[in-house]
DNA sequence: CGGCCTCCACCGATTTTTCGACACCAATGT
DNA sequence: ACATTGGTGTCGAAAAATCGGTGGAGGCCG
């Protein structure tokens, strides 16, 4: 079973229904016979009847039954299969508009979709859809495309519902977009929790577990740092980045290639440099942080500039760590550090 | 207003003296009147006298005066300080050559001052001081002074250097500038953000914000619009806009007397006319405007010739709102057309 | 030149989506 | 059996998006 994050962090994502939690543990309740996710919505047991498992395999073995309303075995990714099943039909052609009668048409209630987007990703499903169809439209005005090419393209049937809609979005009317870029957002599943995955068409520029309720904050943040717009989509360097993450939680990948992006104070800047030249699987201090960005002493603010760095793993700073070998801080939560250090030193993950 | 980082964290950041903060927000103390960086290595103030702003204009409009220990405005400041000192000498006698040696000797690196100027005003600092003392040549020229005499009073050591540099500038042998003019343009602070300003001799021709990235290209298209240069200079319209902006913006000035020049077609000059109708602090919709422009049904176009519009403030295209009551566009941003019309109806600007 | 094409700081009438309220359901404690 | 919790489906009103209008400017091409 090996590793599980610790107890009292599992019961604090138990009582906060952290989905960012699911598949990472599951819960057996003794009082009901019955086994669910950290987020299931129904109402939290006594803990003197609660057990933490690691797998649902071995809850069923121990003769717990899955949950009725979680269904924690038939998901076990993170999101609900019909999610999966929705946003795979949304990439299929993702400039087809899909209105609420196509989803009933599937079966799927439009309100569940909405709410559950809306918890999930922060916006609706509508919301979801016409920012993605209108980053794939800037990508092709970009690259030089005709408009009203480009328009047809994108499930508007006017000239102009595309152009209140694109402006509203992106701030400029998209004549004037040409040289323009925006920053595509993704979510990405991993063992220790989704992520949320940001690039703009030079490289990565973020890269966080979603469990911090921040990503709204964060969103904006982001737009103001690279005063662009953001928008859900695909883009080749977040394939790239997949593959290689993929590849680093499996243990076979050392060092990665994808292009970053990360703008900051020059103080920032050249922490986050350093923190780049720290080999897979090693651990450097704050202070030694701090005397290699030169300035010896600012060790606090090293500390910061580490916890100011948006594209986690990649810029590793999960491997500064306090004097005295204690973990310091992360901004994922400290068991995802100690699990990214774990990897890194061979540890089989669980 | 608009994008701050959140209370706590800006709190947390000041009181850690956080400089990886600075530039991103600043603190206002209200009991010494004072503004200071998030990293300001004075006491910390009591939390109830604070106030954080995203923007060191902001608090010096709101009555603060920069901090003498962290200088807020000397690292991120708009005008760095050294830019201001550089402006002023330059002004001290614009005739005078200003070469590399003379800068370095000022304790200036050429190169950084370059690329400052090309970054901020979209020209070599060279360029500048050029132009500068082109612009007055012409205007001495058509004044009626004597070639010669003037050539050898601003700063070119030989007729031909002269006529060169004159014929690059403005397409024309200074021979035959006589009686033309050329538009001289200057930088002008606002609460709002500096202007850029251009005024031939009879009048204002251009007035406007210049995060609009589009300087570059507006000036192209003044030049071509005028068949006249631009270049930067001094000029009495625009010390008149000077004085009557800074009223406007105090909120006691209603009604600019300052001479403006706003060639067009003739749909657009009867929109701008009717611009210069609308009272202060009162607005019109675009389709109101469309109408007393003679064409109703053509606000769209209206729109269009308003944003065509190249002397904002003065010819009141933020007083055009949308029919449904929504502020519509503006240019230099929405934001700024909502507190332009704040000040006109008396609401105390923040 | 004059046609042809693209773009634009809008408007009004239709869809379509969003949002709140409310009843219902599964899981659980008492 | 009944209360409690938070998700789900339904409904209706309110708010947005969309669609197909619009007239004018400016670039391009023969």
């Amino acid at each position: 079973m090996s590793a599980m994050p610790p107890v009292d962090e599992m019961q604090r994502a138990f009582e906060a229904r952290d989905s960012s939690y699911d598949g990472v543990f599951f819960v057996a309740v003794s009082s009901t016979g019955i086994f669910c996710r950290p987020s299931c919505p129904a109402r939290r047991p006594l803990s003197r009847n609660t057990r933490f498992m690691a797998t649902a395999k071995e809850a069923l073995f121990a003769g717990f039954r899955p949950c009725k309303r979680c269904r924690p075995l038939h998901t076990d990714g993170q999101p609900p299969e019909w999610v999966e099943e929705l946003l795979a039909w949304v990439e299929e052609d993702p400039s087809r508009r899909i209105k609420d009668g196509d989803l009933r048409a599937r079966g799927l209630d439009p309100a569940r979709v909405r709410r559950h987007f809306q918890r999930t990703y922060g916006m609706t499903f509508q919301a979801y859809c016409r920012g993605r169809r209108l980053g794939d439209a800037l990508g092709e005005i970009r690259e030089g495309g005709e408009l009203d090419e480009v328009i047809l393209g994108h499930g508007y049937e006017s000239h102009s519902g595309f152009r209140d809609a694109f402006v509203k979005t992106f701030g400029t009317p998209p004549g004037k977009s040409r040289g323009e870029d925006c920053i595509q957002v993704d979510w990405i599943e991993s063992p220790l929790g989704p992520l949320v995955a940001g690039a703009t068409a030079e490289g990565i520029c973020l890269l966080e577990f979603t469990d911090r309720r921040m990503l709204e904050a964060q969103f904006r943040a982001i737009r103001r740092l690279f005063k662009r717009a953001v928008v859900p989509g695909k883009n080749p360097h977040l394939e790239h980045l997949k593959r290689e993450l993929a590849a680093y939680f499996s243990g076979t990948l050392m060092r990665f290639t994808v292009p970053l992006v990360f703008p900051g104070t020059p103080f920032q800047r050249r922490v986050w440099e350093e923190l780049l030249r720290i080999p897979y699987g090693q651990t450097r201090t704050y202070e030694q942080m701090a005397q290699a960005a030169g300035s010896p002493g600012a060790c606090r603010a090293a500390g910061t500039a580490n916890g100011m760095n948006r594209i986690a793993i990649l810029i590793p700073c999960h491997r500064v760590v306090n004097k005295d070998g204690k973990l310091g801080g992360y901004g994922g939560g400290l068991w995802r550090k100690a699990r990214l250090l774990g990897l890194e030193q061979g540890v089989p993950s669980s």
